[in-house]
DNA sequence: TTCAGGCATGACACCGGTGGCAAACACCGG
DNA sequence: CCGGTGTTTGCCACCGGTGTCATGCCTGAA
């Protein structure tokens, strides 16, 4: 690993040259830039990015913390924001905050202390306060949750209104008897979609049903169990409402064919090939990446431009087949 | 974003003594411990990774660079990674390749330059004698893919034996005429895999047709002319061999349903809900990910034991329904 | 001839944490 | 009371680029 001294020391000019070279700087004679270039080449000389990084306090590269790659919204996210960010020339480290939110702390402490660019957070947990002393250092962007306890850029979808459309969308149909199926209900979205369903349920003059809702199904055994609770019911539902992809997808596995109605809180790859094809919410999530990825350059190349920081954006109904399953009393 | 020193100087101790308390060294008045780990508190003390990370030339982080997230093969493989890393209290960071080989220096070695802990990769060039000299510094760990004009540990799936088997399979479900679609074919798992459908097609004894092969499949466009092409083929294929699972899932997309029988390689979510469920050639992305992260630990832990470096993983082929559509001549 | 001004280049400090070493002090046995 | 040992603490240099300022040289107008 050759550094700037070693360079400058075989081309017989000071580390400083080197530097200059390497940045392109103008006010060095083209005979020691050519001489400096080969022996960089000579020596396969690579900057140590650590140290210019470390001694202009800054990185170029951007962060993005989401709860799980594997799950195809998330990955999306990313990639948006990994594409723009790759068009503007900087690199993007991605990470995994996984399903503690006891750790999301440590995780996004140690990715903010690497000094980045900015930071975009899909957040897993319900406290954000201590993000405060972050934010002035390095602008932060939340995405599909907003954060808790801390005011910062944030590009949520309308939940709310998603789940009352999906619901609402049943209920045209002809259902009365709609369940909904969920995650974590500390979790804004979650809650809010459920909101959106008890509006719907509320407008239609439908009882409400508490038994009707099965939150906190997050594997395939508590899918299993509200399914079979679900079809057990007294009075039997004859529609679901799944309250994000996960479900969706885990629901496909464990609910025999064409039992119930189906309308999911997100689209995902195959939602449209499986039979059958399953109605959603879309929620755009490239474009919340892109959107999100936007901002941090904005906040980066504008420190004290104002912008709205609560952006919410429009989700819409795609219909396909699975609401279309006969409301049978 | 108080320094060290700035702990040191309110707390009335050198720096190193700061530095001491940090790291649990021992050598510490258990009272001074107390005192400084109190202005730590009172000035919201962060370390400065980078700092340290330059000092010692090494970050605890390791980096895992794939060609895609939203893939799921890929997903999953850098998720297995995480989940490792993280049991051992290091980070990950994860970067996307892209679909451009002439970045994929770039972007390696912009990770590589950040002196990560080691590098766990699925190469998407074809050239990978550059790396040589970050070998010595730096754990390389190859998956999916081998390295070219290099040698480094890798972890690859047996994709000549996955193809053979996935094609023996067809014809012993009585096919004869089958289909190959795939993507690259300058990328060794796509050669290795049409060298396995070869093998099968020949020791069947079944003629060779090149026009039941489309390679370069990797977008909707190219999927919907390749299927188009083979149906219109004046002597029609009963079967296809779909070579990778970004092509599989296009498939389902383009293909009518139940026309032609279909084995994939690689799993994904939704392969088994769709109907003809999907049958498949099983890679489990979790274990690469896994194996090759621990790599990583093994080299970093015991940087001059010898251990094998090509690893070969075994492939299962997963039977559902897609294979059993009839060969209809 | 002289001095201002422009240009190429170099010396040096700095970013913040830490390894190596020495200093300061306490304590012990002889 | 002394040398030796051990413990706590501090000083200094260092990692590798780069901002700042200084230096030396050359050109051209006065």
């Amino acid at each position: 690993m050759a550094t700037m001294r070693d360079v400058a020391a075989r081309a017989g000019v000071s580390a400083k040259t080197v530097s200059r070279v390497f940045n392109d700087d103008p006010h060095v004679l083209p005979e020691t830039r050519l001489h400096v270039e080969q022996i960089m080449r000579d020596l396969n000389y690579v900057p140590n990015v650590l140290a210019t990084t470390f001694r202009n306090g800054r990185s170029s590269a951007i962060g993005v913390a989401v709860p799980d790659v594997v799950d195809p919204f998330f990955a999306a996210i990313a990639r948006a924001v990994d594409d723009l960010a790759r068009s503007r020339g900087v690199a993007t480290l991605l990470t995994n905050l996984g399903d503690e939110p006891g750790r999301e702390r440590d995780i996004l402490e140690s990715l903010l202390s690497r000094r980045l660019a900015g930071l975009v957070v899909a957040p897993i947990s319900i406290d954000h306060s201590w993000l405060k002393r972050w934010q002035d250092s390095t602008p932060l962007v939340f995405v599909d949750r907003a954060p808790v306890g801390l005011s910062a850029d944030t590009f949520t979808d309308n939940d709310e209104v998603g789940g009352y459309q999906a619901t609402r969308h049943l209920i045209e149909h002809g259902h009365r008897r709609i369940a909904y199926v969920g995650g974590d209900l500390r979790l804004s979205t979650e809650l809010n979609r459920l909101a959106g369903y008890w509006r719907a349920i509320d407008e239609a003059g439908i009882e409400k049903d508490d038994g009707l809702i099965k939150a906190y199904v997050d594997n395939r055994a508590s899918t299993e169990d509200a399914v079979t609770r679900l079809l057990d019911h007294p009075w039997r539902p004859t529609a679901v409402f799944s309250s994000n992809a996960r479900c969706s997808m885990m629901l496909l596995h464990a609910l025999p064919a064409d039992q119930l109605a189906v309308v999911g809180f997100g689209d995902f790859p195959m939602a449209d090939v499986v039979r059958p094809a399953l109605t959603v919410i879309d929620q755009d999530p490239n474009e919340i990446g892109r959107l999100a990825a936007q901002r941090v350059f904005d906040r980066v190349d504008h420190p004290k431009r104002r912008l709205r920081k609560t952006n919410i954006l429009d989700v819409t109904l795609i219909e396909r087949e699975s609401c279309k399953v006969a409301a049978r009393s």
